[in-house]
DNA sequence: TGGTTACATGGAAGCGCTTCCGAACGCAAG
DNA sequence: CTTGCGTTCGGAAGCGCTTCCATGTAACCA
C-alpha cells in the first residue's frame, strides 16, 4: 500500500497570500484607511474607498479570518446546535441543517455544526468562549432538555428555531401551528370527514400543544363534539405513528391528523396494512413538508414548513443581534397547506 | 438550573477570560514556557509542565482559538463538503454528517459544514485560504462533479469518503462493495432465488460499478448465466427505484438487489403495489443501513455501512495528514450483511 | 480674517498566542 | 579548571487585522 507524506502543513499557501498591508501600499493609503475602506466603516473618502476596493479585488485580497477575529473579537461563524440523533432519524433535522447552512452562507457566516450528545452545553459554551463562534441557532427539537436551558442561561447570543414559551427572554422563530391545524381540520371536514382523529406530539413541547389546541378549536368552530378517544399521543416518530394508529383504527376514524410527517407516514403504513384505503376510508395529513413526503404514495397532504424562510429569519436575527441591533423576541412564520392525494376525496368540495 | 456553579471557569461573558499570560504568571514561568508546557512541545521540565497544566486547569484556562490560529496558522477546524441536496434527500447524507461530526469532536476538531451548491470549489478553497479550516472531508456523493476535481486540484488537504479511482493521488476511505454484493447474491441464492435482478447506480460512480461487477461475479461463481434484462440502471433514489422496478417486474425476477437502501425502499413499494409479497415472491436487499431501513416493513436485508468507523478513519486520517504524517492513500472498510425479513424465505437455508 | 467644527488620515497600540533565538545552567569530558 | 554540549528557560518578534487617537486639512460661520 503506497503512502504519501503529508507535506500539507502549509495547507493554504500555494501563493503567498495577499495581506491588507499590500492592498494599502498599492492603494497608496495606510493600513488603517484600507481597513476602514474595506469594512464599510466611515472615515474614508468615497473615491479612496472605491480605489481601495478595486485594488483589493484586483489583487485577490482575502482578509485572514483569524487575524480579523483576533483583532475584532468576532468570528463570523455561527453554530447550529441540535441533538445528535435528530439529524439521522428525522428528515426534519436534515432539512433544517440544509436551510440553516444556506442561510448562513447567504449572510457570509460560516456554519459550525455542534451536535449535542450528553452534556453539550458545556461544549458549546466552551466553543464560544474559545472564540470559535459568535452565537448559536438552536433547534427546537432540543427544547425542554436540561442542557438547552443551561445553554440559554449561558449568556450566549442565541436564536431558537421553535417556540419555547417558558423562555420568553430568548429569541425564537416559530412556525404557526394552532391556526394551521385548524385549517387542516376544516379542509378535512370539507372532504366529508366526520370522525377526525389526531395523533399529537409529546405535550411538553409547545408545538405539540399548539397543534392539539388548534385541533380542538377547529371542532369547536365546526360545532362538533370531539370524541376524546380520537385524540392519542405519539412522539413524532414513524414507528410510534404506526403503532398508535393500529389501535386508533378501532375507533373508526375517517381521517387522521398527524402532528408531523414522520408520524403521518407511520399512519399511512398502518392504515394500508389494515386493508383500508387512503383517502377514501381514512384521510391522512402531516406537518413539516420534509423530503420524505415527496416520495410517499399516495402523496401526503401536509403543512409545509417554510424552512428557508425560517432559517433565513433565524440566521439574520442572530446576525442582527450580534451587530447589536434590537430584534423582536418572537417571530412567527406561517406554513403552507399543501393538499395532496392523501386527503382528497373524490366527493369532497375542493377548497 | 444553576449553570454558574461557583468557579470562574463557567461564566463566559462576565469574567474577562483567562489568558496564557495569567497562567504563566501564576505558574511562575514565562508565557513561552507555559505555551510549550500546555502544547506538549518539549523544552520544559516535566515538573514545570505538570505545574503549568495544573494551574491552567484550576484557572479554567481556555486558549483563544483565534489567537492560536493566527500565531500558528492552524485552526483545528475541518470542513465537511457535500452537495447541498444530498443531506435532505438521502438519509445516507445525514448519517454521514452525524458520524463525521462525532468523529471530529472525538479528535477535538471543530466541524464546519460546507454545503456545496453550484460552484463551491471556490467557496471552499476560499474558506481554507481565509484561514478558517485546515482541511476537508469530501463526501463521495459528490465524486465526479467538476467542482470536486477542482477542489482536489486546489492543494487542500483532503480525504474522500468513497472510492475515486480516477484520483489515486487523493486520500480516500472506501467501503468494500464488490465482494459484499457477491455475498448478498450468494445469500439470495441460498434462499432459493433463481432470477436475481440488480438495480445499479449511475455507472460513473465507482461504487456503483463495483456493486455491479460484484453482482456479475457472483453469478459467474454460482455457474449461472445472468439474464441481462435483469440488470437495470437506477440513480440511488427512491423514486427511480420504484419506477424502474415497475418495469423490471415484467421480467419475473424473484429477487432484486438494489444498489442502496433508498432504491430498495422504492423497490419494495413497487413490489407491494404490484400485489407481490416480499420476500416470497420477490426478495429485496439494499445497501447502506441508514435509519430509514429501521422503520420499513418488512425489515430490509442490507449491507450496513460502518458509518462511525468510516468517518473516524476519514477524520483521523485528515488530522494525521495535517500533522504531517504519512497516511495510506486508500483505506477500505467492510460493511456488514444484516439479514432481515425482506430476503428470508421460510424455505431458505439459513446462513 | 480668525475661530470653530467636521472629517479624513496614518501612526501606533494592541488582540492572545507561537516560536525563534540567545542566555543561563548543569554536567561530563578533556 | 576549562571546554563543550545538551537542556531549560525567557525575551521579543511577529501572525494580520482593528481601532483609538493625535494630527492635518478643508469647509463653514460670524
Amino acid at each position: 500500500m503506497d503512502l504519501v507524506s503529508g507535506d500539507a502543513a502549509t495547507s493554504s499557501a500555494n501563493s503567498p497570500a495577499v495581506t491588507l498591508d499590500e492592498v494599502a501600499r498599492v492603494s497608496g493609503v495606510s493600513r488603517a484607511a484600507a481597513s476602514r475602506a474595506l469594512n464599510g466603516r466611515d472615515g474614508v473618502r468615497d473615491d479612496v474607498r472605491l480605489r481601495v476596493r478595486h485594488v483589493a479585488e484586483s489583487l485577490g485580497y482575502r482578509p485572514n479570518r483569524a487575524a480579523k477575529n483576533l483583532a475584532s473579537g468576532r468570528t463570523s461563524v455561527i453554530g447550529l446546535v441540535m441533538p445528535s440523533d435528530e439529524l439521522r432519524v428525522d428528515p426534519y433535522g436534515a432539512s433544517l441543517v440544509q436551510a440553516v447552512a444556506n442561510a448562513a452562507e447567504r449572510h457570509d457566516e460560516g456554519l459550525m455544526l455542534l451536535l449535542a450528545q450528553n452534556e453539550p452545553s458545556r461544549a458549546v459554551a466552551d466553543t464560544i468562549r474559545d472564540g470559535l463562534i459568535d452565537g448559536v441557532v438552536v433547534s427546537a427539537i432540543a427544547i425542554g432538555a436540561r442542557w438547552v436551558e443551561e445553554l440559554l442561561d449561558a449568556q450566549v447570543p442565541t436564536v431558537l428555531i421553535g417556540a419555547h414559551p417558558g423562555r420568553p427572554d430568548v429569541h425564537q422563530v416559530e412556525v404557526e401551528s394552532h391556526d394551521s391545524i385548524m385549517h387542516v381540520v376544516h379542509h378535512l371536514a370539507s372532504q366529508g370527514c366526520e370522525r377526525i382523529a389526531h395523533i399529537h406530539g409529546p405535550l411538553h413541547r409547545d408545538d405539540a400543544r399548539q397543534r392539539l389546541d388548534g385541533f380542538r378549536a377547529a371542532h369547536l368552530q365546526l360545532g362538533r363534539d370531539l370524541d376524546e378517544s380520537l385524540v392519542v399521543e405519539g412522539d413524532y416518530t414513524r414507528r410510534t405513528g404506526q403503532q398508535v394508529t393500529a389501535r386508533l383504527l378501532e375507533q373508526r376514524p375517517d381521517a387522521i391528523v398527524a402532528a408531523n410527517d414522520e408520524t403521518a407516514i407511520g399512519v399511512m403504513q398502518a392504515v394500508e396494512r389494515a386493508g383500508l384505503s387512503i383517502p377514501d376510508d381514512v384521510a391522512v395529513t402531516g406537518f413539516d413538508g420534509t423530503a420524505a413526503v415527496e416520495v410517499i404514495e399516495p402523496t401526503l397532504t401536509t403543512l409545509m414548513q417554510p424552512f428557508d424562510e425560517i432559517c433565513e429569519l433565524a440566521v439574520s436575527s442572530l446576525v442582527s443581534i450580534l451587530a447589536g441591533n434590537a430584534v423582536p423576541l418572537r417571530q412567527v412564520v406561517h406554513p403552507t397547506l399543501a393538499i395532496a392525494a392523501s386527503s382528497s376525496r373524490t366527493g369532497g368540495t375542493s377548497p
